[in-house]
DNA sequence: AACAACATTAGAGTATAGTCTATGGTTGAT
DNA sequence: ATCAACCATAGACTATACTCTAATGTTGTT
């Protein structure tokens, strides 16, 4: 598919998907046989990759975290214990946030007994 | 106590302070009784409060989310209802990173058995 | 009085993550 | 052939959240 389905697909920019592909988080190809334009064409695994991309922003991963995943998951460029370091960090960092959020929450909940209790 | 001091105890830049204040996060109070010099003072509400701009920037809250959160808490320029209106649904959003943090985990340990068990 | 070590402000610079504009070429329907 | 609707690239612009520099003033010790 050419970049306006790809966008329509997953409701992300024609725009933000060519910084993502800048980033190097995802690539289309071009039709080496079609010499009359330099369309890029993208496959499925685009589109999985895009919207894993936006599930991973909104936890927090950086561009660059989000590319390592990938490339941890996509790539043949890491060794299978490479990947599996990669991937464990990732998760002890996800374990992290968790706490912090869960942290956050009682402090939220007390501040918010404090305002209910007239103590502020 | 003066910027420095305050700097040391929190760990935060003086820049970074004089940034938050303003941002309306903090403030200071000059001295009026003294005119040869406009130093700033601050207190121990300051330090709590840049403590918690610290975890709540870490759970991924904008300067701008957590200065409602501290007026919510320590300011007078909300009511009662308002001020519980502003804390809830701070909780909500906190639910909401919770539920793509445990989506985002099983995501990551997925594509660590896959690649585990050879399949990419 | 001189000096280091502090304080202030205004504003410039950086990194991240987009978002948009300008320019120009291509495709497909009429 | 022409026109809307697509495609590409380069680069400018924006917002957020700092981070640093420059210029200048103050305090406290020797």
């Amino acid at each position: 598919m050419l970049i306006s389905e790809l966008s329509k697909k997953t409701g992300i920019s024609a725009h933000t998907i060519r910084f993502y592909e800048k980033s190097g988080l995802i690539e289309g190809k071009q039709d080496e046989s079609i010499k009359s334009n330099n369309y890029f064409h993208y496959d499925d695994v685009v589109v999985e990759k895009l919207e894993f991309i936006n599930d991973a922003k909104s936890v927090g991963f950086t561009i660059k975290e989000i590319g390592q995943i990938i490339d941890a998951w996509y790539n043949k460029k890491y060794t299978k214990n490479q990947k599996i370091d990669i991937l464990e960090h990732k998760l002890i960092s996800l374990e992290k946030k968790m706490k912090e959020i869960k942290m956050m929450k009682k402090q939220i909940l007390q501040f918010k007994e404090d305002v209910q209790h007239d103590k502020c």
